[in-house]
DNA sequence: CGGACAAGCTGA
DNA sequence: CAGCTTGTCCGG
């Protein structure tokens, strides 16, 4: 920059600068004069003057030539650093993306606390990592520039992103891994360390002086790794070789409020923009994942030994004696000395409906989810299906019969009754239970919702007592999420078999399935430890239905969606439905159309929720 | 978001 | 018509 030009710019010689405020509802760009002598740059954290009142701001470009005819104010204060000019870009296209405002990103984006200077390296050329001899899986998952790594829900990732970041530190390259969680952050990152490499584990909760510390480290480029959960795929940085995303096909990743971004598209959309490889990890690669990469799996026998023994029990032969809950099966586990996890979910919203008389699933013959009774056309009773629309006679398909019996059953009655079965304590686990003594109830028999899943380290078996409600809900997702419960089982499982140290055929643990729906693909995928069985029927289903992948989808909610309706109409090309309880469905052929369309209308006043692709419709 | 200001309502 | 409420606009 010469003086001439910087004469031009402010007309006293002052250089000029754009900031972005962080209000969420202002998504507008501000010019403010910078103090005479004071350093900024591209990302800043900075306070201003706007309207009256001190806001925090961004600094979003450099020396601008301002509008004519505005009295500029000066920054009032330069706090610190903030997110690298190249994040900032991302946050201009996950606004666009996801239909929300640039501020929400550069919130996540900046440092936890306040970084007053920054030593970035000097730029380097990320080079492309120098990889070992090709062949094994760990080479084959970090030679593509785009690639699915399948593992077994049992296999250790933590010699892939060892290998990985040996490679980037080789070359002063960074290495950007992200997590569900920030435990196993946590955990990754300690790992890492002891092995000498240098890492910085991100964390958004919170200031505390540690967390800015851990985003100084990376923004320096002076660690070697950066891991962290969701929040990290905008971590800083700026030496970036290489993304990968661990349990890309866990839900986690996508923001529940809007804007409902998903960690696991930024994160390629980073590793796009940066041109380094990027490789999404997980035991069931989400049909996003493998539309967007190529498939890199270990040999059957590999994927398989990292998989537990799946049984799958058909509950339409049941045991008079144990009723619908129980199996001969579940019983001998619950008898044995092993430490049990009973899964229940009664939280579903579908009634369930068996046939009285050979005890299969009311479903929807056009799109299989599971149906509920209607009063039909002619006055009389029916059967319809809340995903599709359909609507049939109450008849069973499999029988013909015409009486059914409501299935419902609560943890806490389920408790009691494994505890007679059991001979034993049995332990209830839910949401609600404290966090201490959890390890010693790893010893015992729980039975709990979900949560009991996610809050338990490690089982010898995973016993899920009513799969069907989590087969056929009616998300559109529920087979792929069934999946991941599954995966979430096997991992608990195969955690104690290695804890057991156990050799061959026992060194896999068991997950128990009661289901009446035992040639369901999720099943038949889990049993045989080939996800891919699930993705040759779940896709073309998809395809068939117009539905994600195959096409991009937002939910249009909230007090002043039916005037933004209203206004939206019907453009040529897309798809709109309902509104089903007070929420639309936005249907395109692709995401580009979705959000050019949705950002086509102004907004009216008043609260607007736009989820753009929702896990539940 | 939150302040400024304009247009609309009430009461004497 | 002052004094107050409600609504719309805009920020450098």
């Amino acid at each position: 920059m010469c003086e001439g030009e910087r004469v031009s710019l402010g007309g006293l010689g002052q250089r000029v600068v754009r900031v972005l405020p962080d209000v969420a509802a202002i998504d507008k760009e501000f010019d403010y004069l910078v103090p005479v002598g004071a350093e900024v740059h591209v990302g800043d954290v900075v306070r201003i003057q706007l309207q009256g009142r001190r806001v925090g701001a961004w600094v979003v470009a450099l020396d601008v030539e301002p509008e004519p005819g505005v009295a500029l104010k000066p920054l009032a204060k330069i706090s610190g650093r903030g997110p690298a000019a190249e994040l900032i870009e991302l946050a201009g296209w996950a606004a666009e993306r996801w239909v929300g405002r640039r501020a929400s990103f550069l919130r996540t984006a900046a440092p936890p606390g306040v970084v007053r200077s920054l030593r970035r390296p000097a730029s380097r050329t990320a080079e492309p990592a120098a990889l070992s001899a090709p062949g094994g899986l760990i080479e084959r998952a970090l030679a593509g520039d785009r690639a699915v790594v399948r593992l077994g829900p049992g296999a250790d990732r933590y010699p892939l992103l060892r290998h990985a970041a040996r490679a980037a530190s080789a070359t002063d390259g960074q290495v950007l891994v992200l997590c569900p969680s920030i435990d196993e952050a946590a955990v990754l990152g300690g790992r890492l360390r002891s092995d000498g490499l240098a890492t910085a584990i991100v964390a958004s909760d919170g200031p505390g002086a540690a967390a800015t510390g851990e985003w100084t480290s990376a923004a320096s480029g002076r660690a070697t790794v950066v891991v962290g959960a969701r929040a990290a795929a905008w971590a800083p940085a700026p030496a970036l070789a290489r993304v990968v995303v661990l349990d890309e096909h866990d839900e986690v990743y996508q923001q529940e409020q809007a804007p409902t971004w998903h960690a696991r598209d930024v994160a390629v959309e980073r590793a796009r923009r940066a041109r380094v490889p990027c490789a999404l990890v997980s035991p069931c690669p989400s049909l996003e994942a493998l539309a967007w990469g190529d498939l890199v799996a270990d040999d059957r026998p590999g994927e398989r030994a990292a998989w537990p023994r799946v049984d799958v029990v058909d509950q339409r032969e049941l045991d008079p004696a144990l009723g619908p809950l129980f199996s001969p099966r579940l019983v001998d586990l619950l008898r044995s000395d092993a430490s049990v996890v009973c899964v229940l979910n009664r939280t579903g919203r579908a009634r369930l409906l068996a046939c009285t008389s050979c005890s299969t699933l009311a479903r929807c013959a056009v799109c299989d989810a599971a149906v509920h009774q209607v009063e039909a056309a002619d006055g009389g009773e029916g059967f319809g299906c809340a995903r599709c629309g359909t609507e049939r006679p109450l008849v069973c398909l499999e029988c013909g019969g015409h009486r059914f019996k409501n299935l419902r059953l609560g943890v806490s009655r389920a408790r009691e009754e494994l505890e007679a079965l059991a001979g034993r304590p049995v332990a209830e686990l839910t949401g609600a239970t404290p966090d201490d003594d959890l390890d010693s109830r790893a010893a015992r028999v729980v039975v709990g919702t979900e949560a009991a899943l996610h809050r338990t380290r490690w089982a010898d078996a995973v016993a899920f007592l009513d799969f069907d409600q989590e087969l056929l809900a009616l998300r559109y997702r529920a087979a792929e999420e069934a999946m991941a419960l599954l995966v979430r089982a096997g991992r608990l499982v195969q955690r104690a078999a290695a804890r057991r140290g156990a050799e061959g055929a026992d060194r896999r643990g068991v997950v128990l399935v009661q289901t009446r729906t035992p040639n369901h693909p999720v099943l038949v995928a889990a049993h045989h430890a080939d996800p891919g069985r699930l993705v040759t029927s779940e896709l073309p289903m998809r395809q068939a239905l117009g539905l994600p992948p195959a096409t991009a989808m937002a939910a249009v909610s909230g007090a002043a969606a039916p005037e933004f309706m209203g206004a939206f109409g019907e453009p040529e090309g897309i798809r709109v439905q309902g509104p089903v309880d007070d929420a639309w469905r936005v249907i395109a052929p692709d995401h580009a159309t979705l959000t050019a369309a949705l950002q086509a209308v102004p907004r009216p006043p008043g609260r607007l929720r736009i989820a753009v692709d929702p896990l539940r419709l």
